[in-house]
RNA sequence: GGCCCGGUGGUCAAGCGGUUAAGACACCGCCCUUUCACGGCGGCUUCACGAGUUCGAAUCUCGUCCGGGUCACCA
């Protein structure tokens, strides 16, 4: 049994954009120390001068926060095994490459860009031919001496087999002549990906190491690195990929071709982030009694690695719009009112109307907040319709019929005093009772007035209520014109 | 192509040698109803294939096939 603390750590490169995939990693890194009573920890891997973005760090720090996946060390929060940027710590990696060199177990190369690329041409998929690895020492020297550019080179054993254990896949046994002399350090001095990985995770105590299954080829290579200092090898916890469907039909890791894949994105596409939380969690991961709605902190208390699935998950934008409209229901009116907001102002610009009601009609029935606007256009203006509209079997509603019901509910709202939804709803139920019709008989006829369109959110009481009176009235005018 | 991983309905999936093989999304139908949505009820589709082990296999083994990943001075 790991008695040790549970550190994990969410390692990403500053590119600007936050993947699905990334933050699904971040978030089961996240959900493994606090499952634990652990600790998550943000670094920033930026050892791609050439891949630099501005402003790429506080697009991490800005997702992080919206999804709620707060880190205990971090750049921006300090902690004790700082600094936490990979470029501030750039000093540092030399050592241990050096380390490594006199240990015999990496050596210096001096191949140039041109020869490496002339290699690739040559054999397919070969890889480095070792050119360097045997260099006399003195060569080396001279060569070094010279100021001649270098990258340093891990010594892979030429055979034999690394066996690692993962936590989901279980023991991985690849042969060691399929591993390459990977470049630790780069020529402009900075080390790469994998090296820093290695020493950063050791350094910050990282008992976990949590990362996409595309990683699993490589994980020898680290192995072979932890074993070479005599460093303890962390937990490996590999996650199958998220793929995205294809306009075939098949299927591959998911990227941007297939839509919205990005966190930003999503969210302006209507997704609430803790929508994006709960259906990413269980992209891959499945508790033991199948439960499918959980908030942060529920997904904190259940998780656990045994639950993670091998095979990969098909991105599922149904699913996603189901959990959405899920969350959208379950939140208080006050926040639902907020968010939709800025979706009615789109279609009611400076005029006011009756919010509450109008709240209340699109939250259950509400998916996307992008729907808004496409939902509630016939509020602007009331769309051109066929008097064919009017005929709807079920509420017995006919061509002869609607005429004389809208001129009943002109009259009787007509001489209504206060404009508000119960006191039209009364009269209304009444009027219906009093013409000796069921409620549809009477309704259907003002709502597709009110609203000229077959398919409304909410009924004909509340698009009234909204209308206001003036523009109620009149639209049910216009309808009766229609009829005549 | 080499190597690695995977394969339960259209999608996410439970299952861990004995189950009528759960559940959710999607889809279809019915009910509710003031249209739609919500909700309720019902339906549709699944263990990739072939051997083997076993009294018994979705579950274990092997092979085949299919899918994916990976082979950078990128992460």
């Amino acid at each position: 049994m790991d008695k040790r603390v549970v550190r994990t750590r969410f390692a990403p490169s500053p590119t600007g954009f936050m993947h699905v995939g990334n933050l699904r990693t971040a978030l089961y890194e996240y959900l493994i120390a606090r499952s634990q009573g652990g600790s998550f920890v943000l670094r920033i891997e930026d050892t791609d001068q050439e891949r630099f973005v501005e402003g790429a760090v506080q697009v991490i720090y800005r997702t992080l926060g919206e999804v709620g996946l707060s880190h205990d060390e971090g750049p921006d929060v300090g902690g004790e095994y700082g600094p936490y940027v990979q470029s501030e710590r750039k000093e540092l990696y030399r050592p241990y490459a050096e380390q490594l060199v006199r240990d015999g177990k990496a050596y210096y190369c001096f191949c140039t860009k041109e020869r490496l690329e002339s290699l690739h041409a040559e054999k397919e998929g070969g890889g480095y031919d070792r050119h360097c690895r045997d260099l006399p020492a003195a060569e080396v020297q001279a060569l070094l001496d010279a100021g001649t550019p270098y990258v340093i080179r891990q010594k892979m054993p030429l055979e034999g087999c690394t066996t690692f254990h993962d936590a989901v896949y279980g023991d991985i046994t690849i042969e060691n002549k399929e591993l390459e002399d990977q470049v630790l350090l780069k020529s402009d001095g900075y080390p790469t990906y994998n090296f820093a990985n290695v020493i950063d995770d050791h350094l910050m105590h990282i008992t976990h190491v949590v990362r996409g299954c595309e990683y699993l080829t490589s994980t020898p290579k680290y192995n072979l690195l932890y074993e070479a200092f005599g460093w303890e090898v962390p937990t490996y916890v590999h996650l199958p990929l998220i793929m995205g469907k294809n306009e075939d039909g098949s299927v591959s890791k998911l990227s941007k071709r297939h839509g919205s894949t990005g966190f930003a994105d999503l969210v302006a596409e209507g997704y609430l982030p803790e929508t994006i939380d709960n259906y990413i969690a269980l992209l891959g991961w499945c508790p033991k009694d199948n439960r499918e709605l959980f908030t942060l902190a529920e997904l904190a208390e259940n998780f656990s690695i045994d639950g993670i699935s091998k095979s990969p998950a098909v991105f599922d934008y149904d699913k996603l719009r189901w959990f959405n409209g899920e969350y959208i229901r379950a939140m208080d009116q006050e926040r639902f009112l907020s968010l939709a907001m800025p979706y009615f102002r789109q279609v009611f610009g400076d005029k006011e109307c009756d919010w509450q009601v109008l709240a209340s009609i699109l939250q259950p029935r509400v998916v996307q907040l992008t729907q808004i606007p496409e939902m509630i256009g016939f509020f602007r203006e009331l769309p051109d319709y066929p008097a064919e509209f009017f005929v709807n079997k079920k509420s017995k509603a006919t061509l002869e019929n609607a005429g004389p019901m809208l001129e009943a509910a002109i009259a009787e709202l007509g001489q209504l005093g206060e404009w508000k939804l119960d006191a039209i709803h009364e009269a209304l139920i009444a009027l219906a009772g009093r013409l000796g019709v069921k409620n549809g008989t009477l309704l259907w006829p003002v709502r597709i007035a009110a609203a000229g369109v077959q398919v409304t959110p909410g009924g004909a009481m509340e698009i009234l209520t909204i209308l206001g009176k003036e523009e109620a009235l009149r639209r049910l005018r216009v309808g009766l014109e229609k009829l005549k």
